[in-house]
RNA sequence: GGUGAGUUACUCAAGCGGCCAACGAGGGCAGACUGUAAAUCUGCUGACUAUGUCUUCGAAGGUUCGAAUCCUUCACUCACCA
């Protein structure tokens, strides 16, 4: 009996592992992890990830969710996540990946995109196993004095070893020494918090690392396990997804563009997106992929499904199909969306004026050049002439292929 | 602190007194082909009811009929020296 228990027990964990290794990248000390997964199957005791963000940009995409999966499957195998709001950090700006030193935030922006943040990341994480943390309120004490103690911990040399920072510096570019102080604040929020494990993309190694460091400095009886999850690809295929890249799908986004977006990805880029963000299982994916090699499935299809997946998360099945009705109704039968802003003008207007006014073109100058061009289309027909007043009427016009507006002339 | 080099559009990068709204590449947008995919080919890529006008080459002044180009000051970046 006993043994059939513990036996039962022993799957349960090497289950839980298998979904905590599950698209990682790199694991540090991975038996570390074991030992809190184990202890928490066999005495119920709960363990801490920690993950940080930098409260720059308000809206959360579809990168941000990589990790945020990941943090609720923690969750489920009882770990509790320490958020960790870098209300101070984020003042100096991660020099991560940056090929230049960032600009520094004011306070109040960084608060209200801490707020945005919260209610987004909850959409997903479990609020009753989170604990937010603002790292103001350690480094606000630290003081002067501290903060120089801090920096004898690290030396310029193993610094510039740090991949970003060697380029940049081999390249003549500036680096200033407030960033050569962010990963080190970094690191000492792991050492407050006595954080068992910490979480982030695989450009944040460095970062992550410093945490083991600084706790083995501050003689905190542990060193942090060190998780890094691949980070995911913009809808460029290229760069990492960023809003300031505007190559990103926020969670926010309405069903429609979210739907949209993921079909307008490439098709080597869609497998990417399905191992990193898909609930399917490799084998699963790896079928598909199969089918789609030997001709067997359409890949438009899987991208599809895809698409519906991610807008069924956020929203729901129902939504997620009447967005997948809408888009082959515009894109295959080319016809017109059937929502769309409408503006409205009291005397006719010039046409450059009016999609200038109705937010699809941004100049009237570039309006001229796509008329030239033949990508402005009224009430479904090709425009020639770049002199057009819009009398009184209802009219859909249409820039390239997927900007719309109503335009109604009283 | 000293010496030298540099700062050009979204990015890289030419131009070094008029032919400059500024070569070229990447990116972006659009057209053709498609599956709004990729690849490929083509066009466009400062603003303005526009064969013209206005504003742009780190900032401010100056020289000149005329300045991205020459001069002065300032700011910033980098290298070497201290």
């Amino acid at each position: 009996m006993l043994i059939a228990i513990k036996q039962k027990r022993g799957l349960m964990i090497q289950k839980a592992l298998g979904e905590i290794k599950r698209g990682t990248s790199e694991i540090i000390d991975l038996e570390y992890i074991e030992k809190l997964v184990t202890r928490y199957y066999t005495e119920g005791k709960t363990y801490t990830v920690k993950v940080g963000f930098d409260p720059t940009g308000a809206d959360l995409h579809l990168g941000h969710t990589v990790l945020l999966h990941k943090l609720k499957i923690f969750q489920k195998h009882g770990a509790t996540v320490q958020l960790i709001i870098g209300d101070f950090t984020a003042t100096i700006g991660d020099p991560t990946g940056k090929s230049e030193t960032r600009k520094v935030m004011d306070r109040d922006t960084i608060i209200a995109n801490a707020k945005t943040y919260q209610d987004q990341a909850f959409l997903i994480l479990d609020r009753d196993k989170t604990e937010i943390f603002y790292n103001s309120v350690w480094f606000d004490k630290l003081g002067a004095a501290g903060l120089v103690g801090l920096s004898t911990l690290f030396s310029v040399a193993r610094m510039l070893e740090r991949d970003d920072f060697e380029k940049r510096y081999k390249a003549g570019q500036s680096i200033s020494i407030s960033e050569f102080l962010y990963p080190l604040l970094q690191g000492y929020d792991s050492v407050e918090l006595k954080s068992d494990i910490e979480i982030g993309g695989t450009d944040q190694k460095f970062n992550l690392l410093m945490g083991r460091h600084l706790q083995r400095s501050y003689n905190i009886k542990k060193e942090q396990a060190v998780i890094t999850m691949p980070i995911l690809e913009g809808l460029d295929g290229v760069q990492k997804m960023s809003k300031s890249l505007d190559n990103y799908i926020g969670i926010t986004e309405n069903p429609n563009t979210i739907y949209a977006k993921v079909l307008s990805i490439s098709d080597t880029l869609m497998w990417r997106y399905y191992e990193l963000l898909s609930t399917k299982t490799l084998d699963e994916i790896a079928l598909l992929k199969k089918g789609v090699e030997d001709g067997s499935i359409h890949p438009k299809i899987v991208k599809e499904n895809l698409a519906i997946e991610l807008v069924a998360r956020f929203y729901n099945e129902e939504l997620a199909n009447i967005a997948k009705e809408e888009f082959d109704k515009v894109f295959k039968s080319n016809e017109v969306p059937s929502e769309m802003s409408e503006f409205i003008f009291e005397t006719p207007i010039w046409i450059c004026k009016a999609l200038v006014d109705a937010n699809i073109e941004p100049s009237t100058s570039q309006a001229r050049r796509d008329i030239a061009q033949g990508a402005i289309k009224i009430n479904q027909e090709k425009l020639v002439d770049d002199q057009l007043q819009l009398e009184n009427g209802e009219y859909i016009v249409q820039v390239g292929k997927r900007k719309f507006a109503k335009i109604k002339v009283l």
